[in-house]
DNA sequence: TTCCGACAGTGGGGTCGCAAT
DNA sequence: ATTGCGACCCCACTATCGGAA
């Protein structure tokens, strides 16, 4: 199949925004694949939500600065640009730029112009042709002619859309029924929708509800087959040989298969949980583990089992997945968990949960099976939130949808010592296309200098703006040392002069410094 | 007809390891 | 030895479409 017929099919895309007609699209494009190439379907289906199979390819908007003349004839093939890519998945971190900039100036030589243009997002990961993930699910549906609910299955326990697009399409629902957990293949870990408070999470769920500690770790699916073990992060990264220590745990488990669901998180000598970058970076790192181990040694806690002895658990109710977890694992790698429907009693569990420093919690209803890779209902996660008067220092232009919006805003805190701001990050999250409009013609009027001059606007330090946040770490990018974690907008603020804002100081004894 | 669940998009800070300087 | 870059970890929030109610 021929690279154009791709990039034609992501234009229509792009062009509509009606989901069924993308939907459209992208099925007659994968019928196409499955009768002229069918050995590449897996690849086409990856292309056609605008992504490559190959995990890292080492390359990225930087190193496509600059690209050769482009060519007067569509023919590149899919397989000609999977072969490249392959290559450089293959040379990527292994000291040969050289190389890969000449598998690059190549691919990129033989491509047209909509073709590099499409190249290009595909490497750096821009596709946005609004259809991704999901909107890809219902295309293979529709082209395999095969129900939603069975692509989303098999999707769930492979882990990966490429192979469950070659299954429907070439064995329609019967090849799809036979995509099942495999115990050392990686599925999509359930994800948890959240609420503002206690309250209002248990108002989502009738009856009696699980509440989970949620510690401020790193996800990890961990498959035991025989006495081998693999680890896995939230996108599936293989990471068991980062984790010896991890590893010894669920060898220990009397088990002969299993599949667990948990996180883990570096603790200190009091069993207290260390800041997340500190269990990040020992995750990140892939150094000598023994050394690491030591050094900062990790706690793996599980709350779910997926797979145990050769029966699959996922449909299985959350309550009787607990009790079977809870019969494999020891006290030390369960955290703190309680059933109840009073809302009084969930709330002191969270107060307990976050006064011992941790996260928050997760509640879950007992009754529903495991809804692998969906922000589902099942789970909604609640964190405490704190909020700030700071004021905006500066602005960029916005790209994509926000193009010709000021939209990022750099956020300063009063330095009570000197008089001074202090940048604490920045922050594009919490406003509506209301507050852009407002704040594009706000900003316009306090810029320092010509507005459309640049990407980063500076302003006069004038307009007050409430932000919520949930938590402060530290940095080494800002003057002041810190930045505030996952910082969103609440509202603008004109009853406030910056005079009163808060101050690093206040931020600092926040954070415990 | 209205409501709401699912989805895509728009980016945030920190960290590591490797290649280039 | 230092810096730049790519890829990963954590992630919040709004707008929109289309099926459910």
């Amino acid at each position: 199949m021929l690279l154009s017929e791709i990039v034609e099919t992501s234009r229509a895309v792009t062009a509509t925004s009606s989901r069924t007609a993308k939907v459209e699209h992208l099925a007659a494009t994968l019928r196409r694949a499955a009768a002229e190439d069918p050995k590449r379907i897996d690849v086409v289906a990856s292309y056609l939500s605008g992504t490559l199979p190959q995990r890292r390819t080492g390359v990225s908007w930087r190193s496509l600065g600059e690209l050769p003349p482009p060519a007067e004839e569509a023919t590149l093939t899919v397989a000609d640009v999977d072969a490249s890519a392959e290559e450089l998945a293959g040379t990527s971190g292994s000291g040969s730029g050289a190389t890969r900039r000449r598998i690059v100036a190549e691919l990129f030589s033989r491509a047209t112009a909509v073709e590099q243009a499409w190249l290009r997002a595909a490497f750096v990961g821009e596709a946005r042709q609004g259809a991704a993930d999901g909107v890809m699910l219902q295309a293979i549906a529709k082209a395999g002619d095969v129900p939603d609910s069975a692509v989303r299955r098999a999707v769930m326990l492979a882990g990966r859309t490429g192979p469950v697009a070659e299954a429907a399409l070439t064995g329609g629902a019967d090849a799809l029924g036979t995509i099942e957990l495999e115990v050392g293949r990686p599925l999509r870990p359930m994800l948890a929708a959240s609420a503002p408070d206690v309250p209002a999470a248990l108002a989502t769920m009738p009856g009696e509800v699980a509440l989970e500690t949620k510690l401020d770790g790193i996800r990890l699916q961990a498959h035991v087959d025989e006495g081998a073990v693999s680890l896995f992060t939230r996108t599936l990264e293989d990471v068991t040989d980062r984790l010896p220590e991890v590893v010894d745990v669920l060898r220990r488990l009397p088990v002969r298969q299993a599949v667990l669901d948990g996180e883990v998180i570096a603790l200190d000598e009091t069993g207290r949980p260390l800041p997340f970058q500190v269990t990040g970076a020992r995750t990140a790192s892939s150094a000598d583990p023994e050394r690491l181990r030591a050094e900062v040694p990790l706690t793996p806690y599980f709350f779910d089992l997926l797979h145990l002895d050769g029966e699959d658990l996922v449909d299985h109710p959350l309550s009787e997945r607990w009790e079977r977890l809870a019969e494999v694992t020891s006290e030390g790698h369960v955290a703190p968990r309680l059933t109840t429907a009073d809302v009084e009693q969930a709330q002191r569990f969270f107060d307990d949960v976050v006064a011992r420093g941790h996260e928050g919690v997760v509640v879950k209803d007992p009754q529903l099976p495991y809804a692998a890779g969906r922000r589902g209902p099942g789970w909604i996660k609640v964190k405490p939130r704190h909020t700030l008067d700071l004021v905006v220092l500066a602005v960029e232009w916005g790209s994509g949808r926000r193009k010709g919006w000021l939209s990022n805003i750099h956020l300063g805190a009063r330095d009570a010592e000197t008089g001074g701001l202090v940048m604490l990050g920045k922050t594009f999250k919490g406003m509506t296309d209301e507050m852009l409009r407002w704040q594009t013609e706000r900003f316009r009027e306090l810029a320092v200098g010509d507005p459309e001059a640049g990407w980063v606007v500076e302003l006069e330090p004038e307009q007050v703006v409430e932000i919520a946040f949930d938590g402060v770490q530290r940095s080494t990018r800002y003057p002041g040392g810190m930045a505030l974690r996952f910082a969103r907008v609440i509202r603008y603020r004109d009853d406030k002069p910056v005079s009163e804002i808060d101050t690093v100081q206040t931020v600092r004894a926040l954070a415990g410094w």
